[in-house]
DNA sequence: TTGAAAGCGATACCAG
DNA sequence: CTGGTATCGCTTTCAA
């Protein structure tokens, strides 16, 4: 067993309190003195005050919760979320904090057990579905600080994102400009429950996550503004946000229905599957993304670029050092339609 | 300020351990007593048992520090380092452990203090230079488990690893296989305070970093076995880790000199890199990376495969559940060597 | 400067 | 099934 603080006063011949200040406070005690505590700590095996007893009295503990709501491991294989998670790290290294990454169980009553088990002075809430809810709830339940960055600020709160709606449409419209009129749009698992591909959706309004929606809606304002209805769109399902699923929902036979032009779809990941789908039967359609990852360019996608590390550095900014003004708690970046080789004019029919 | 267990005890009128239990042991109270327990505690707003606290008591926190080192939001940026934390992350999901990212400063008392202060049940250690071998003595001052990755295990140390020496030559003896004789080696920093491009090294053994140092040994094994010996070999050096820094590394004009048939570079990035050094030159060298991260299929680089998330799984899962022989405490995984287009036939001189 | 005392918030053993 | 008691290891007034 590893020797404590107090092992080492005893062994000194001092107090407890004066071994503590040896460490954390150099100024309170004689050069000479912290100097021999020190030494004989170390001839000791004492390896330095444990952290979560520090952490214990002094009230805080010097990391930061990061909630991803899809299966952490997930987290790491999408290209946007370690866009998010790199800015988040910047902001921490420069705090000196720590990230703490919590898995979070699929389960309700599980992933609230895991928010309230975490030890951090804060969350980072990372692209929430509906779920993100009750995780918020239960965050606000133990009173510690957080951000989001879903679509949906709530008055108060601290946030960090961007237009959905807005930038969703500026790609919409690249399209409609192009004189795209028969589209589909493409989206990780757009309603529960749906097999892959083509999905019914009488309203975007009936869309859960919340997200999925606003880019959607986004997509039929611009559509709506040159007269094609909701009605008229196709409404693709991937299975997830993955670029194997991307290229599967195209591939039903009733996906891309003859007029079809162009697939606007909620992410690149997404956007890259349908363009290897496509490629792989020889079709050619206008293709449009959304985030904007390394890999958009060189497939040459046309996408709606958003500030993935800025957005994860500016959330933990946020929560490490709050801004005094309350109208400076939520941030909301820029979007920029980033016109690449994947779109063209419609083909005349 | 949040109610503590003890005020919901006094709330109910029972002890604090009755609380405690109802928390963590639902089968020491009657469900009744349990419930009202729970009820009062909702109601009074007590967010649960303090997991700060709980972890003192217990003696173990449920979370695993990762530690990269280099900075920790360049770790994301390296395609194969994510690679590893996807595996972690799986192992950790499973094991219900949360995993703690530690920003290591770059002086050493600052990198000491962090592995200190560090609340976790023990750490993987990812791909350590010189200063690992601080940082272990440093972990292993705190009397916690860690599992390493680099290439020199130590007897009786938890390790993951590959065969970093024998990985490389196979790369090597493929392009040896082809005709190749005049190659340069690539790798990121291989002398300290190097500018970029051609370095000078006396002997391998010079190298400092271990990985480095075990990869470059390897391929010059290859050559070595027909006849070029290591002071023929070209040696370049690249920045850091990067796709950028490996294009830059062979633009020097000295780089590449003129009977060069080859590159081997130590990573996918640098590798990827130079790929589009040579497209924008328009010259056509064989190349080889190291790694098999996920561009390089698409682009056709023939490259070493080692399993990155497989390291990572096993890496988490000998600190989780470390097996009881001692022989399994060190894990040897696999490589293969898979050819692509990025290689071919030495011209003829 | 130094030290005594009082917790931080919870858990576990062991009687009852 | 319930509660008393003794920690877990450290920090922080406040006096001396």
């Amino acid at each position: 067993m590893k020797p404590t603080l107090r092992a080492v006063a005893e062994a000194v011949g001092v107090s407890r309190s004066t071994v503590s200040n040896a460490y954390g406070r150099p100024d309170q005690l004689s050069t000479e003195l912290r100097q021999r505590i020190l030494d004989t700590a170390r001839k000791m095996g004492y390896p330095g005050p444990n952290p979560t007893a520090r952490s214990l009295r002094r009230g805080f503990v010097g990391a930061i919760g990061v909630l991803f709501t899809s299966r952490l491991s997930y987290a790491f294989t999408d290209p946007f979320a370690v866009q998010f998670l790199t800015g988040v790290a910047e902001s921490a290294e420069l705090h000196g904090s720590s990230l703490l990454l919590v898995p979070l169980p699929a389960d309700a009553a599980g992933a609230r057990k895991a928010v309230e088990n975490a030890a951090v002075d804060g969350f980072c809430v990372y692209c929430g579905g509906d779920e993100e809810g009750e995780i918020i709830d239960t965050i606000r339940g133990r009173g510690l600080p957080f951000v989001t960055t879903s679509s949906r600020p709530r008055a108060q709160d601290r946030w960090v994102g961007i237009d959905e709606r807005a930038a969703a449409r500026s790609a919409a419209e690249h399209l409609t400009g192009l004189g795209h009129r028969r589209v589909a749009l493409l989206a990780d698992s757009v309603l529960p429950d749906t097999a892959a591909g083509r999905v019914r959706v009488p309203d975007v309004a009936d869309v859960p996550h919340p997200t999925t929606r606003e880019r959607l809606a986004g997509f039929a304002d611009a559509f709506a503004a040159v007269g094609v209805a909701w009605s008229e769109l196709t409404v693709l399902s991937a299975a997830d946000n993955s670029r194997a699923a991307g290229a599967a929902a195209v591939l039903p036979p009733d996906a891309l229905p003859e007029p079809t032009t162009a697939v606007l779809a909620c992410s690149d990941v997404l956007a890259l599957g349908v363009l290897d789908a496509l490629r792989g039967a020889g079709r050619r359609l206008s293709v449009t993304g959304f985030d904007d990852i390394a890999e958009a360019a060189p497939a040459g996608l046309t996408t709606v670029l958003q500030p993935g590390v800025e957005k994860g550095r500016r959330a933990a900014e946020l929560l490490l050092d709050p801004p005094v003004a309350p109208d400076a708690q939520q941030i909301l970046l820029p979007t920029t339609l980033v016109v690449r080789t994947s779109t063209g004019p419609a083909p005349r029919s």
